[in-house]
DNA sequence: GAATTATAATTGACTACTCAAGCATTAGTC
DNA sequence: GACTAATGCTTGAGTAGTCAATTATAATTC
């Protein structure tokens, strides 16, 4: 057994236990990680706005992953669709005001429970896990 | 945006990128992540057997996801079901010799994608976030 | 500039789970 | 030792995705 089979084996508990942890709290929001995540890289965007297949990639999941998840997005207003004038194969995903004030509500919830899903270890660790995790990706 | 935000959305593409990774590999022996998982955990158990349900904590899954998990298994001859004659409410699962067989083999094929995917940390790197993850799960 | 190839997105069919309800069986209580 | 509560497991229904095929558009090549 090599220390590389332990730490992915082990990644995977500690990444559900992560999840779940977080899911618990953004449910209270009403809205998934998944789509926090979506609306997170959104935030970042230039214009709030992205193409579907950018988010895909973000957020590794498929490009249809991507068109289930926006669907009900869309239905409640967090994001709207956004057709692009010079290829119109594309079509553009922006955060709309609604998704916006939704995910800066989220995100408050999101940092506390991830602050205290970290309190195992110093902010020193925490700046190390990120550096290594970094380099993995 | 804090530190610990940010090691959950990034170790949540890492684990992603992780598991595809060996998944690949353990197409090639017929079986899944998941099933490996199992196979992993009963190859450590006393006698290769476990209740269903240290088997669902072990690998953070259902009770229920683990019923369906092993159903396919049992069919194919890679566990078996005993009973315990004590406790007539759990039924316990062992790994056959077939499974062991298959196990042992698919293992090297997770330890080798497992280190060329850990292959841009060090030793000594590695052991850290082993040491660093346990203490968060 | 017509024909071929590549890209963006969606859809139908499937998979791998979860959750809530149910059925046995065992344990605890009076 | 009968009654209630708890535990182990399974099942039906639902969810969040994947993959392969399809449609529409754009880019490349000749």
């Amino acid at each position: 057994m090599t220390n590389a089979t332990d730490f992915i084996l082990l990644n995977t508990l500690l990444n559900t236990k992560l999840q779940k942890g977080v899911e618990g709290q953004l449910s209270l929001h009403g809205i998934s990680f998944t789509e926090f995540m979506i609306m997170h890289q959104l935030m970042q965007a230039p214009n709030h706005t992205l193409r579907r297949i950018e988010l895909a990639d973000q957020i590794s999941i498929t490009a249809s992953g991507v068109t289930r998840v926006l669907a009900p997005m869309e239905k409640i207003k967090l994001v709207e669709k956004q057709a692009n004038p010079r290829d119109a194969r594309v079509s553009l995903v922006k955060l709309t005001e609604a998704g916006e004030r939704i995910y800066t509500e989220a995100l408050v919830s999101f940092e506390h429970s991830a602050e205290s899903l970290m309190s195992n270890v110093s902010a020193g660790q925490l700046d190390e896990m990120l550096k290594l995790s970094g380099k993995l990706l």
